[in-house]
DNA sequence: ATTATACCTGTAAACGCTTCCATTTCTCAA
DNA sequence: TTGAGAAATGGAAGCGTTTACAGGTATAAT
């Protein structure tokens, strides 16, 4: 590994000179600039990130907390984050959690020791005290899911709104007996709020809710799989289903296929996420989807102005507008 | 921020000592470490990574490139190589190229100033030349994809022999016409081999191969189904189709439906990668696990070794055991 | 010819940390 | 009592950059 002092040896120039250079920097003549340039060619030089950030007092790099890659969900957040960050010369760095604290500690980690300028919140697991004391001392914005009463800014949709006006279009269409199938409801706001919505939707129309009370219950497939077998055992009534994500619907729909009934003839499914599940299983989903793109471009936008602006640090509740894609499911 | 300085004259030690402290070095005394947490805790002070990244040779951090996250595919080999970084305080930084070389550009950077120490490639555009070049200066490692007669490390499966027992499967239960769908046969040494071994193993019975000569198709849902649409029209007799991922075979699936068609009394689809979408759909497909989890895990452990050894270089080309998991749709 | 201005370049001081080396102090065996 | 070795601590030299400041030269204006 060459330096820049070995450049500076070999252009005759000094490091500063060829530091000038590297960054583009004006007030170099183009003989001095091209002797340079030959001598970075010819010893291959690089310049070492860390002699330059240390200096620096940015590094460019922003920190993404997911809980997994896995969800189709986040792809269109990252995607969003990754566009702005791109066009902006900024780097992304995706760490996945699996919802253990040990692990989102240890990548904080980098967030104080200024390895990242920013933290990109998509999901966590931090109570709402540690979440004002890091957003006190660094620039973190929460994206889709964010805890309310927190001093972190948050990019969302209004999950209520969405839900309520799922739900109304149900009832609507005759359906009285609803069931609602969730991966707990205890702490995921977005959660919180779609159960909420269902809720005060039904009280409206003097329906009651039907739901079953877990306790621990994982995301995904399966679990809507085995809510809708034990919901349905206790209420055959059930006509229509509200999943809180499509990949839950996906397991709703299995489970009534192999009960033998036909959606949406006999049972009708909405859900969340709008996620390539919705449209690759028979029938298609009716599912809300959150634009998720802009989400996590807008968040890094406004991630970016706190960063390069210690003295801005207002409180901003941004919610995005969203689509709900009517599909056969309903 | 306060440094260690700071730190170090509030605990009246030397700067060395706070420096033992932190690094939880041997050799300094109970009561002193007591004072230096002290003072720590006091000051709330957290060591600045590029200061201590500087003077130490390695950052922890690995780079892994791949085209982007939203393929469940990558998802076990992010997983396994996230579990070896985090058993061994190794730190990953996921970067995501949607194929443009300017972006890998970019993030090869990363890699060249010493940012992270290492390079796993899950998918590139680099040419046989770029890649020898970066792999005579860096440790990398590629992961699943490869480019055959390159000088870097890669840990894949058996494409080939996976491929053709697959084939010969369906030519057992009595199929003669069998196609082949996939996303261009150019640059993917999966699919090339694939498709090798799709031809061989016709050959061998005497069948003739049945595929689309397509200049430049996307991957995906939407491919599987305008090529099974285009094939069809030519070759109504086609009874098997052998598609390069479950994704296509999605698409595939339900192309079929629309015409008509039932699988897998009418046609059969075979396929790769065992995402979640093989077992989302009616009927869930026949497909070839990779084991990405251990694909994942085992490159990253190489690719430490070559970290922390410049000396070992060899090549080391590895064929993990994949698993056929023979689902209703064949 | 003189001065002001713009442009180019170099010197050297940071940036915040780790670690080699030297020094001091302490413990214990001879 | 002495000396050797271990343990604890500090001094200071880096690690590879950037950049404030100063100096030097050429050009233009007076």
């Amino acid at each position: 590994m060459s330096t820049i002092d070995e450049v500076a040896f070999l252009a005759k120039v000094s490091v500063a000179t060829v530091s000038r250079v590297i960054n583009n920097n004006t007030n170099v003549s183009p003989e001095t600039k091209e002797r340079v340039l030959n001598a970075i060619a010819r010893l291959k030089y690089q310049p070492n990130a860390m002699g330059a950030l240390l200096r620096k007092e940015h590094t460019g790099m922003i920190l993404i907390l997911l809980h997994s890659v896995d969800n189709p969900f986040f792809s269109p957040i990252v995607q969003g984050i990754e566009y702005f960050a791109q066009s902006n010369g900024m780097n992304v760095l995706i760490c996945t959690t699996y919802g253990d604290k040990n692990r989102e500690n240890h990548y904080l980690d980098l967030l104080k020791s200024h390895f990242v300028d920013g933290l990109l919140l998509i999901t966590n697991t931090l109570t709402c005290e540690e979440l004002n004391e890091l957003n006190r001392n660094y620039p973190v914005v929460q994206v889709v899911e964010y805890l309310p009463d927190c001093d972190a800014s948050y990019f969302s949709i209004d999950f209520y709104q969405a839900a309520f006006s799922l739900v109304e279009r149900l009832i609507e269409k005759g359906h009285h007996d609803i069931a609602f199938i969730h991966a707990g409801l205890a702490d995921i706001v977005s959660t919180k709020k779609k159960y909420q919505a269902y809720c005060d939707a039904l009280k409206k129309h003097n329906l009651e809710p039907i739901i079953e009370d877990i306790s621990e219950h994982a995301f995904g497939y399966e679990s809507g799989r085995t809510m809708t077998r034990e919901l349905l055992k206790e209420h055959p009534s059930i006509t229509a289903f509200f999943a809180t994500s499509d990949l839950m619907a996906c397991g709703i729909l299995d489970e009534l296929r192999d009960q033998g009934f036909k959606v949406p003839q006999d049972k009708s499914i909405i859900s969340f996420d709008n996620t390539i599940f919705s449209t690759l299983v028979q029938p298609n989903l009716t599912s809300v989807d959150v634009n998720g793109f802009q989400l996590g471009y807008q968040s890094l936008e406004y991630l970016k102005k706190r960063i390069n602006d210690k003295k801005f640090t207002d409180k901003l509740e941004v919610f995005l507008p969203y689509v709900i894609h009517e599909r056969e499911s309903s």
